[in-house]
Order: C-alpha cells, then sequence, then structure tokens
DNA sequence: GTGGTCTAGACCACA
DNA sequence: GTGGTCTAGACCACG
C-alpha cells in the first residue's frame, strides 16, 4: 500500500505506476482480473475517484480493459506494454538525475560512483553486483 | 533554460535545483552577486513571484544570502552545500528509478543497462561522455 | 452480433434496435416466435438480464407480445410499426451528424460528401450498393 | 448553451463536441484563449469537475493546451485537428445510420431519402440544395 | 484569477 | 456486485 498523500506526484499516477510495475512484475497477467475499484480504494485509503482516474489512465495506456458490471482486467499485450512503460519511467528518472548531475558539473566517474551508491544502500563500493534490499523511499 | 512548466516538481523548486547546480559548478562563487529576481524571471519566462520564492527556498537552504537592495550573494561555504545538495537530488532520482524498476522486477542488470542507456542517449557505447539531454517526458 | 460494450448506447437498446431491424427487414413476421431470452443472451455475449429488458422496451413499443410460457412473438401490425422505428432511428442519427456538422460550420456539400462517404466506405463512387460496415468508434 | 443532462452522451462529451465544433468553425483560432473552466461551468450551469474532464479530452486530442495560472488555448495546429475530428464524429453518426438502415434492410435510394429528409426538415424534396434552419435536436 | 487534485457522497447502467 | 458520471466543496500551486 504504497501511496504518499504528500509527493509532488498526483496519488492517481502513484497508482498507476504501481500497478504497471505488477502487470510488468507479472503479479497480475494477461486476462486476469485486477482489484475493483472501490476494494483498491478501501485498501489504499483513499477515494474511489482517485482510483477511478488511475484505472483511466491505465487504459489509455492500452494496459487493462475495464467491463461495466464484470471489472477491470490486464489487456491482451498488457504485460508487456507494461514492461516497456516501466522502462520508460525508469529511464526518464535516471536521465532526469544524470542530467541534474551534469548541470552542477559533476564528472562521468562521480555519477557513476552515486549511481552504484543508490544501487547498494548500505554497503561499499567495492561489493558484488549483489544488492542488499533498499530503504523504502519517500519524497515529498 | 530548463523549466518545464507540466512537470510535477513545481517550477520554483525546478529553478531551486537549477541554481544550486550552478553554484555546485562554481559558475556562481561564493560572495557572487546571482541574477537579479526580475532578470532571472524573464530569461526564463516565468513569474517573477516564482523566482522570488525559489530564491526564499534557497535562503533557507543556506545557499545564498539576500542584501536588501543589494540583491541575492552565493553564502560563505554555498559551493560545497550546493554540492552536497546537488548530490542527494541526483541520489534521490537514482534510487526513485531502481526503486520502480525493482517494483517491476527487472533484474540489477536490467537496471544498469538502463542506467548506460541514459547515460550515453544514442550512439553505440565506445563513444562516452557526449552529454545532449535525451528526451524522456512523463507527465501532462 | 452487432453489441458493442463501451458504446454510450445502452446494451439493452442496441439490442432493441437490432430486434426492430430484424422485424422491420421481414426476417421475423407477425406472429413468428422471436428467439428465446435466454438464447440471445447466449447468442450476444450478454446478461439474461439485458435481454429481458430490451424484451420489455419492445413490448412497451408495441412491437412483440410475449406470452406466459410460450415467450415473445412478433405483434400483428409489428413490422410496419418496427419500419416505422427504424425509420426515426436512422433519421434521428443523420439529423443528428448533420448538426454536428453545421456546428463545424460545415458547407451543405461538405456534409453531403461525407455522407457519401459513409455510404460507400472505401471505394470510387462508381460502384453502388457495397454495404461492408466502416470502422468508426466514437466512444471508450 | 447546449448541454443536455438527459443525453446518453455523457455532459463532459457534449462539452468536448461542442468546443471542437468552435474551433472547426473558426470561432476560437489557434493561440487565442479558450473560456476559463469555472466560467464555463457557470455557464453552463455544469460543475467545474466536469467542464474539466472536458478540457483534459480535448488537451488528450492535441485541440487545445492549458497553462496553469493562465488558462487553456487552442492549440497551434487545433483547427485543423478539430476539423478532422468534426468529421470523423460527422461520418460516424451517418455511418451508424446508413448500418441501422441497411440491418432494416432499407434500400440505397430509402436511405437517401431519409438522409435528404434529414438535411430539410421542413420542405418538400423537390426542393434546391439549400436548407432552411435545422430544428434543435435534443436525444434522450 | 487560473488549472490540478482530492474527498464525500450521490445516482445510473449493467451483470 | 461492477464501472461511469456528476455534484459540492475543499486545498494546492502558479500568476
Amino acid at each position: 500500500m504504497p501511496v504518499d498523500p504528500n509527493s509532488h506526484v498526483p496519488i492517481y499516477e502513484q497508482i498507476v505506476e504501481h500497478i504497471r510495475g505488477l502487470v510488468a512484475a507479472g503479479v497480475y497477467r494477461p486476462g486476469e482480473a485486477l482489484p475493483s475499484i472501490r476494494g483498491l480504494a478501501l485498501d489504499l485509503v483513499v477515494n474511489p475517484n482517485t482510483v477511478q482516474r488511475a484505472y483511466q489512465e491505465l487504459q489509455r495506456e492500452g494496459l487493462i480493459v475495464k467491463r461495466k458490471g464484470l471489472g477491470a482486467f490486464v489487456a491482451q499485450q498488457g504485460d508487456t506494454s507494461a514492461q516497456r512503460g516501466s522502462e520508460s519511467a525508469v529511464l526518464a528518472r535516471f536521465a532526469d538525475g544524470i542530467q541534474t548531475g551534469r548541470a552542477a558539473s559533476m564528472s562521468q566517474s562521480h555519477i557513476m560512483t552515486i549511481f552504484n551508491r543508490a544501487l547498494r544502500p548500505v554497503a561499499g563500493e567495492s561489493a558484488p553486483d549483489q544488492a542488499t534490499s533498499p530503504e523504502e523511499r519517500e519524497d515529498s
């Protein structure tokens, strides 16, 4: 239940990204039913309208289809399009961070160092490629 | 002129990061005068109130000091604190991207691949260090 | 099987128009039995309640009569009243389209051009009377 | 002020079509400001949220752009895309009517007769190509 | 003043 | 029960 009402990113978009991640991860598979709007709203302690808007966006994205009286379902190629969507989202954040770093005249290697620190929140920089679990981040 | 209305991050915060980047990069050095609010507002095609708010934030952050009738100046240790600030901003974006990727069950190496793609927007991997900004916008 | 969920016009009304068309076309003649509610529901991949409601409407319209335990039958002057009904339905859509076009300040001839394009979906104007349905959906 | 709350087509979509028509007709030209959301809501005796949703759709269509604090404006190629949109809307209605007519086994010429009756609500069929003003239609 | 989001609660159409 | 729409009224960010 990862919604942060104090984030700059609207709640409905947090839900969009969350569900997109779940579909990309295969938690919900094509044809499978998603949580009902009202049900998810109860879970997230959020107004049904907000979830409704998130589902509307997901439908526009072609990730889900809704059928009146039945519920919402993952679309046929919903999984692959969710993966593409998640990749773009990740890439956008990375690109944004890189641009910020460059604007502050950080060197390429400095930026990569920071990235590695983000990959392995606790361990030293010499550690191998495996990451310990990342803390839950919450922006505002 | 790196302001993007239609971004989720408020314009005044974009300006804060922009100036912080310039100070971290040494474009403005401790003791040096910053652009006037009105002038910067014209440059960025932005309302002076918005720049005003950005300068407030920067002052709160201890990065700049305002002197009545003279304008705003970079604070004494402004450069180092700007560098620290920029680093955290970059790290925060990276961490956010990584978390998003993990939520979509991407592998560590997949995430690193995306990061490398963000580092080198178009060309092959043999040509490092070109830094044109990759287009990727995620909002509306 | 001409039901389109995702249309603004309710499914039961689509069914009403469908049946009215079949009666007007003489597929079902006065006195003849209509398909059973359950059977039609299976055909249209639709909830029996929905078909039930459509039959109610048709009965209200005087187009069909229901006889307990026997099913629904085309009423005595059902065919002519179906023809009148279909004509008004067609006329209503045309009038609506014309009004939309005029609101967009289309000329009379422009509107007639569009109508001809609708009459002959793909081919040139020399080949009349092919009646494949043109794809054009307007909802979500 | 042409909103009909009892129509099958949602109010926000009626507003979309109305504005699209106005833009297509050149009443609002590219770059020009549209009525504010709140103002239009007052005019139409409708909740601001409803107008908001209409404007959101129009923005998705690329017909308008919104700028926070400034208002909504017709997009650069908004006029041409509005014309295309209006044409599709008109064509969709005509195609729908034609399909309905054909389902009722009307002849091509019968359908054309009905269309001409819709074009000239009052006059006889022999009248020339000029139409008297069409009555305001309101469906439900 | 503008648009953007959210809540609370209502009614409808459909299954 | 589901989703779809609408209202009333609130707060925020921006100009």
